[in-house]
DNA sequence: ATAGGATAAATTATCTATAATTTTATGAGG
DNA sequence: CCTCATAAAATTATAGATAATTTATCCTAT
C-alpha cells in the first residue's frame, strides 16, 4: 500500500479513520474526541478537525457545532436509502460507460469477480467486489458521479461488514456474471436491470434467511 | 435572513463563499487564498481552511494538497453530468415522496411556482424554483438523498446564473404545472418522466436559441 | 428522593506562531 | 531570446496557546 508522498496529515487521519469506521472498528454513535484522536496520531488537533470535515462529507460521521463528532449510525432505512441511491446512480454510470467498455476491461472485471469468489474473508471479497464495480463504471468519465458512487459504496461496505461479519460465506457471484454476459452481448438494458437489482440487494435485511431462489450475494 | 446563533465562523464563511460562488461573484478557476479570505472576514485562516473543506464537499471548489483551493470550473460535460445525476436522483426521491404528498404540499408547491412566475430577477426565480423542488421531494424522508440533491441543485443554480445572467426572462413554468397535475391525478410515472426531462434541460447549452416548441425554462 | 444552581473539568473553536512547500522574481550563462 | 539556478516572497499546513462552550460533578434546598 503506497501512500502518496504529498498526503497531508489531515488526509491521512481521514483515510485511516474512514477505514476503521468502514471495517466496523468504531461503533455507530461513538464519540470522536478531537484531542484524543490527535493524541493517538501524535499531531495537533487542527488537522484532526479537518479530517472530521472530510469524514463528514463522506457521510461516515455526523457533527454538531460545538458538540463534537460521532460515528454515523445507520438504520435499516438508511441502508435501504443507500441501496436505492446506488441503484439509480450505478445504472446511470453503467449506461454512460457501456459504449466505452473494451474487451480488456470486461476481462479485468471478470478477473475481479474470480478474485471475489476466491476471497477468504469479507474484506478481500469486498475489495474484489468494489474493483469489479469500478472497472465497469469508470469509463463513464463522469467524475462527480463516480465520487458519489464511491462514497455510497463505502457506506454499503460498512453495512455489509456489520451485517455479515458473523455469517460470511464466499459464494459464486451470479449477478456479476450475468452483468458481464449482458455487456459482452451488447445488451445494456439487461445489464442495467441486473445491476440495479443486484445493488439493491444490500437494502435487504442483512440477516434475511436464504430463500428458495439464489439470492444475489454481492453488492 | 436569520443566522443560527450557533453558527461557527467556519460555517459562516463557507455559507457566504458558497453563495458568492453560486451567484457568479467568483470566476471558475479563481484562486481562493486562505490568508486573504481570512483577512476579508477578519478571522484567522484556520476556520477558512475548514470552510474550504465544506465547500469542497459541495463541489464548489477544488483543492490540491499544498497548492491551494480554486473555484470549481464547469465544462459542458459537467453541466450535463449534474443534470443527469439530478434526473436520476430527483426521480428516485419523487417516487418515494409521492405517497406522502398532501394537498397542502401540492398547494404550497403551486404557490412556489407562481412566485417563480412573478420573479423579477433570476435569483428570486431560482429561489422559488428550488422551493418548488424541495416541497415535492422532501416527503421522501431520505436525508442523504435530499442532501445530494441539494448540492446538485446548488451546482445547477450556478450554471444557470452564469448562463442566464444576460438573457433572463420570467416565463411560465409549464413543466412544473405538468408535474403538479400528474401528481394530483396520482400519475406518478408521468410526473417522474416530466421531472426527469425538465431537470435534464439544465444540461442543454445555456445559450441555445429558443426552438419552435416551448422550452422548459426551469431546472 | 428530585430539582436547581454553582463550580470544575472536558471539549470544541479560533488565534497566533512556526515550519514546510510552492510560486515568483532575479541574475547569469549560452 | 531561452534556460537554469538561486533567492525571496507568498502560500499552505500544522503546532501550541487561548477563548468559548458544553458536560459532569457537587452541594443545597425542597
Amino acid at each position: 500500500m503506497t501512500t502518496p508522498k504529498t498526503e497531508t496529515i489531515a488526509v491521512r487521519i481521514s483515510r485511516i479513520l474512514a477505514e476503521r469506521i468502514i471495517a466496523g472498528g468504531m461503533q455507530a454513535g461513538m464519540r470522536l474526541a478531537q484531542d484524543h484522536i490527535a493524541e493517538e496520531f501524535g499531531t495537533s488537533h487542527v488537522p484532526v478537525r479537518e479530517a472530521f470535515r472530510r469524514l463528514e462529507a463522506q457521510g461516515l460521521v455526523v457533527s454538531e457545532p460545538r458538540r463534537g463528532v460521532r460515528v454515523a449510525g445507520f438504520t435499516m432505512a438508511e441502508v435501504k436509502e443507500v441501496a436505492e441511491m446506488r441503484a439509480a446512480l450505478e445504472v446511470l454510470a453503467l449506461r454512460h460507460a457501456a459504449p466505452h467498455l473494451t474487451r480488456s476491461i470486461l476481462d479485468q472485471a471478470e478477473e475481479a469477480n474470480r478474485a471475489g469468489d476466491k476471497a477468504g474473508d469479507v474484506q478481500s471479497w469486498e475489495e474484489a467486489n468494489r474493483a469489479f464495480h469500478r472497472l465497469l463504471l469508470a469509463p463513464c468519465g463522469m467524475p462527480r458521479l463516480l465520487k458519489s458512487i464511491d462514497d455510497l459504496h463505502a457506506a454499503s461496505a460498512r453495512f455489509l461488514f456489520s451485517g455479515w461479519r458473523a455469517e460470511w460465506e464466499a459464494p459464486t457471484d451470479r449477478d456479476h456474471l450475468a452483468i458481464l454476459s449482458a455487456l459482452r452481448a451488447g445488451d445494456i438494458e439487461t445489464a442495467a436491470a441486473v445491476l440495479a437489482r443486484h445493488v439493491q440487494w444490500v437494502g435487504q435485511p442483512p440477516r434475511t434467511k436464504p430463500v428458495r431462489q439464489p439470492l444475489p450475494r454481492s453488492a
